[in-house]
DNA sequence: GTCTATAGTGCGATAGAC
DNA sequence: GTCTATCGCACTATAGAC
């Protein structure tokens, strides 16, 4: 029994407070609201969906869902800092002397695992959202960008200077989302890495092309 | 003092067609709206210039404005399609059988050409107005994006498939941008299009230098 | 051109955790 | 006592509906 409590305090962090003490908010709030407002979105869409309803969804007023997310756009672009750090840390990794297309190269593969086949299906259901809605789109590049910018200033910090940082940084972010999109399309079953791989190898012959 | 009549034509639209004839309403109120919004977003910022202050400032109502400016933030980016056709235009151009590198290269020769010395000021001011809001940078990348869209269409339109062509339509607008905010840094007074030609280089470079 | 819903902000009060 | 999450309420501007 007690092998019972322990596996239920691993799994949820709501289950102990309730059992510790009468909390007076569960915690876990952001959490829930940015899962109630994936549902939400994607049976009434984006516009039909008020800010109120995705709070009293989790049983909090429209005044705290705001207080967690700057905007009702945020909502879907929550934890976005892990997947940015996945780059980072895939830039890192790549030895000292590394090329910036050997920087670019690690960074990718570092990301791409971090999207394994169980984040798949959720992928495909917030991109449906954010593909019905210009604003989402807005955002996301907006998102995009932000990766871009780390990556190019991971650059800079090992010695490569501008533009040719820039130029790595913004190739990252974009064969990275080309290849996103592919693994989301229907039917696609590869890896991420193994298609950022060939996006990748597209960037190179492109340049190579014209020679 | 005729004289001094026609000088007042030669100067202001909206005196012509007060002279010529009882208007209804001024010609060309959006050029004014635009206008009338950087100059209040230089001075006051984005947040703290209202729709309704813009809209005075031109002496017509909110409504109006509303109804040239989808949103606040379209205001910034009126003509747009004029500059995405300089891509167009550009691509256009490339001999048949061109690689997409040449394509590429020659739709940033075209917009290059197209942001003429006489351009540089108002761009300028303009991005200091971008760059202090975080919502006029999301707005625009979304119009960075539909050139890169547009540019994917024409590229695919002449026979290059996907990925080469999205990967292709994609660095078009990298560079372009990358090129643009060198354009636009102070003391810069090189042609945009000598600076895009380095950054497309930097690309090239990039590309080969891990083999 | 008027009316209205909704996004988003500012601030004081509250209640539990520590 | 401090800190933090929440509520509740008043308020403005955007943007769309009529």
């Amino acid at each position: 029994m007690s092998v019972t409590v322990i596996t239920v305090r691993l799994t949820s962090v709501a289950v102990i407070t309730t059992l510790v003490a009468m909390a007076r908010w569960e915690p876990g709030t952001r959490e829930r609201l940015a899962r109630a407002a994936l549902e939400l979105f994607t049976t009434r869409g984006f516009e039909q969906t008020t800010a109120a309803e995705i709070a009293e969804a989790v049983g909090v007023t429209e005044r705290t869902f705001f207080r967690h997310f700057a905007d009702k756009r945020e909502v879907l672009f929550d934890g976005q800092e892990r997947y940015r750090q996945a780059f980072l840390d895939g830039a890192a990794a790549a030895p000292p002397g590394a090329t910036p297309f050997e920087v670019v190269a690690s960074a990718l593969r570092s990301a791409g695992a971090f999207f394994g086949e169980e984040r798949r299906a959720f992928a495909r259901a917030r991109q449906a959202v954010i593909d019905a809605n210009p604003a989402l789109q807005e955002r996301e590049r907006h998102k995009r960008a932000t990766v871009a910018a780390a990556m190019r200033g991971a650059l800079l910090d090992r010695g490569i200077a501008d533009p040719a940082a820039a130029v790595a940084a913004e190739t990252t972010s974009t064969v990275f989302s080309i290849a996103f999109q592919q693994w989301i399309s229907p039917g696609e079953t590869r890896p991420l890495t193994q298609i950022a791989d060939a996006v990748l190898a597209e960037v190179r012959s492109f340049a190579g092309a014209a020679s």
